[in-house]
DNA sequence: ATTATGAATTATGAATTCAAAATTGTTTTA
DNA sequence: TAAAACAATTTTGAATTCATAATTCATAAT
């Protein structure tokens, strides 16, 4: 890649590196963080840090107190179940969206995302799991067509990510989950709307905290 | 007030001087902020500024350019119309939890803010119709007690403000809105929850551009 | 006359510096 | 010994400085 060529602005960078120590639990809830620390660890002055702390503090992330600096945020339980419930709401719509106006091409597109998580199933391959689960919801959010949906629910998801209750690992859960995602893309096939929309906020009404 | 008490901090307030120039479209939809012009007028340094110009961005009133600064997002006829159609969900949902869950005193307590949205109507004060129509509405979200939903909407409705197309001023619209209203309300005090969610649903889809 | 090239200027991105508040540690006193 | 007072240190908040990319403007060439 040509240097200096549609590189991002540092801030940016930092965010992403910040949203990757919290997501794994480097950074685990509760904990503040230590300006000098990071900037000496990412090898990068303060003003960038700041940037992006401000940042993932209006994403809800962090949180902030004057004069004392920036900590994890910490969602307590019942907020867990608040997320989830917009999400719900979210995608649910999405999906009477997607049964109504996607083309053809476009759900066989689904079908074909839904088949490899078949696969990642069958192989139990958990990880693989979770990454084609994503992208069987992004693509429908892409489908549905409303950018700002998509912002809002991919925000949220960000915050759900805080608390590490992977419950999907439970094989059981994974194998509803898997179903439900089935009765769902069959909904969509049929063009059957508002059954499409039920099902999908019943499944992510159902995955609290299994993050699916 | 005790100086260095409660204060916020200053990139806070710089950020309500910068949304107060948005909304007033001292900074109209497309233009760049002058980096220079702004800190002189403020009175302020850079790092504030921007600061705050990273949180405007991450909440979606600015949009930013690498190494071309940043400039008030444009927002789309149809992003609007989308934009609403996530409110109208979720305020939809939201009328539909304070119909099952709100004491008897805070209904009461949305009927008083409602009657004080007849007088301003009747008296055809336009400003403070807007005011207590935003405080009804908060006051469902409150009563709803969703403080990610309030937030998501919080966010939202500054987008919508970026576009000033007060609808509501045509006075057709706003006894139309006041209707409503009164409709939304009976259905809640009449524990109406499936009705007050379509109400308000509807409402706010009606409402498409006329902010109500 | 219009376009292209290059220097000068300006504006942005990021590091550094400065000021002040908060924390820590020590000493003093009851 | 425990608590209070004070100094030293650390850390945050904000201004300033520095580096570099983008823009502007002037000049030259076709």
């Amino acid at each position: 890649m040509p240097i200096g060529l549609s590189t991002k602005p540092l801030y940016e960078e930092v965010a992403d590196l910040l949203r990757e120590k919290i997501f794994t639990h480097e950074l685990p809830p509760g904990s503040w963080l230590d300006e000098k620390k990071l900037t000496e660890q990412f090898g990068i002055s303060r003003t960038p840090l700041r940037e992006a702390i401000k940042v993932l503090a209006s994403e809800g992330l962090i949180s902030m107190k004057l004069r004392r600096g920036a900590y994890v945020t910490e969602v307590e339980v019942d907020e867990i179940s608040q997320i989830f419930q917009i999400i719900a709401l979210l995608e649910g719509n999405a999906c009477k969206t997607v049964a109504k106006n996607a083309s053809d091409q476009e759900l066989e597109l689904l079908d074909s995302i839904h088949m490899k998580l078949e696969k990642a199933a069958a192989e139990r391959d958990i990880d693989r799991f979770f990454e084609i689960n994503q992208e069987f919801h992004d693509k429908i959010q892409e489908i549905a067509g409303n950018r700002w949906m998509r912002k809002v629910i991919s925000d949220l998801r960000q915050v759900l990510k805080l608390q590490r209750r992977n419950s999907l690992t439970k094989l059981g859960r994974l194998e509803q989950s898997l179903h439900e995602h089935r009765q769902i893309l069959a909904a969509l096939i049929a063009r059957k709307g508002d059954l499409a929309q039920e099902l999908m906020h019943k499944h992510l009404q159902q995955g609290q905290a299994a993050a699916s």
